[in-house]
RNA sequence: GUGGGUGUAGCUCAGCCGGUUAGAGCGCCAGGUUGUGGCCCUGGAGGUCGUGGGUUCGAGUCCCAUCACUCACCCCA
């Protein structure tokens, strides 16, 4: 079925047709909007980052650094990675670029290519692209329910229905630490019984056991103390306030207390958007807050919020509900038939393009009937149609293709006609 | 990394207990109209039956391996 020589796309990753990209191009338009409209500018930053960056910033200990990361050796013996995620390479041009000497916070976004390499399966590639947003410098929990609400009602412009939102807070290292020992105390005596990832994870991220989807797991942990329930005073207070702002913006959210993420950079607030019209994997996206993240990275202590969303996800939960956007309509077709037609047909499309018209041409030699057929497929506002004899005294035909009325004009009319009609 | 399902024309698929030139619909191209679309009719192009090995007189069909796709675990967006 394939042949070239065996060169396919790479496993995990996908080319993006003309059809699927008006979708694509659709969801950029609508994620650019919501997002300036709530103030924040675009950032772009390098496909690929040094290694160090993404052990640092996202954590040895996590799935995505330890095993799912492309990572090579270039030809001056660096070690890069090609970006798991957004977050990282963001702080890292605002550290870079001094950005927090500035106004804070600084507000930025991004859309773009990831790389994990990981089993593919429904919602899940090696690329993918994810659409994301940063709030850096400041702690206000206002920023924090503004992603939230930027995210619904993008979700909302984009037409996907039903989506849920999982609210929780993880804590911050001044509470966290206790309600691990909390934790690990709670299940010391049963921790035989856990499954074994889980046995692995009660020494290296004890958070993460409460969120194993295992039946045996579930029920060794069913009892245990919640996060929520053990928050300092300033993580409580924080909370309550988010809670409070997302009441204030209408926006329906359900607690997950046991909602973890699985990035170790994450303090406070934590949420997920997840939508049952996806598969296994039905996170469209998540974030949270991630206080210590800028000064892990060298820079000042200095807090921050974002989130980021799957394209891909987001745009198979539209295909759902909604039909693609239609190609753009097509002004004219210029049919032509035999040498000193054609001639005259190439250069009256050239300029009616550049006049801003979409016109289309044959250039396959085809029959005028071919032609026409063309012209009906594209749904093709006109025909014009010159012919030798037209050529020869300067005039075209026009055909309009809805009543089939056909009448000679000069071309400089039926580009008038076009460009008036066309506005 | 582990497990299940699936690989036959560009697409969606059929191909019975192994048997002779591998089919359909859609799409594409051409013609029916030597300069006119949709509907209709006729014809045509297009297939290493994922790949490699094995069993057999004979394999698209059975067996093994391998690759890819897919779904799930895991993880996450």
């Amino acid at each position: 079925m394939i042949r070239l020589a065996g060169i396919t796309a790479p496993r995990g990753t996908a080319d993006i047709l003309p059809a699927e990209a008006r979708r694509w191009q659709e969801l950029e338009a609508a994620t650019r909007a919501v997002f300036e409209a709530y103030g924040y500018g675009e950032i772009r930053t390098p496909i690929f980052e040094h290694t160090e960056l993404f052990q640092r910033g996202i954590g040895e200990a996590t799935d995505v650094v330890d095993k799912e990361m492309y990572t090579f050796l270039d030809r001056g013996e660096r070690s890069l990675t090609l970006r798991p995620e957004g977050t990282a390479g963001v702080v890292r041009a605002f550290l870079e670029h001094r950005m927090d000497k500035g106004a804070l916070p600084a507000k930025l976004y991004y859309m773009g290519p990831m790389f994990r390499y990981e089993r593919p399966q429904a919602g899940r590639a090696r690329q993918f692209h994810q659409l994301g947003v940063e709030c850096l410098g400041t702690q206000d929990p206002a920023a924090d329910a503004e992603m939230i609400r930027m995210f619904a009602t993008l979700l909302r412009r984009l037409g996907v229905p039903d989506f849920r939102v999982l609210l929780n807070s993880i804590g911050c290292p001044r509470c966290r630490p206790a309600y691990v020992e909390r934790l690990r105390a709670h299940l010391a005596d049963r921790r035989e019984s856990l499954c074994t990832s889980c046995q692995e994870r009660f020494e290296r991220n004890p958070l993460r056991l409460l969120d194993c989807k295992r039946e045996e797991c579930r029920r060794q942990t069913g009892d245990v103390p919640l996060l929520v329930d053990g928050l300092c005073e300033e993580c409580a207070g924080h909370f309550a306030e988010v809670r409070a702002y997302l009441k204030d913006a209408g926006i329906t959210y359900d607690m997950a207390p046991r909602l973890v993420r699985g990035l170790d950079y994450y303090t406070k607030t934590v949420f997920e958007f997840v939508s049952a019209d996806l598969g296994a994997q039905d996170a469209l996206g998540g974030g949270g807050r991630y206080d210590g993240l800028i000064e892990t990275l060298g820079g000042p202590s200095m807090p921050g919020v974002g989130f980021a969303a799957g394209m891909e996800r987001i745009l198979l939960v539209m295909a759902k509900h909604r039909e693609a956007p239609a190609a753009a309509a097509v002004d004219a077709v210029i049919a032509h038939h035999g040498a000193a037609g054609r001639r005259v047909a190439v250069r009256l499309a050239g300029d009616w393009r550049d006049a801003g018209l979409r016109v289309e041409i044959d250039y396959m030699d085809r029959s005028l009937r071919a032609q026409m057929k063309q012209a009906d497929r594209l749904g093709a506002r006109v025909v014009v149609i010159i012919g030798e004899d037209e050529a020869a005294r300067g005039v075209v035909r026009m055909r309009e293709m809805a009543t089939g009325e056909e009448r000679e004009m000069r071309a400089t009319d039926v580009q008038q006609f076009l460009m008036r009609k066309g506005g």
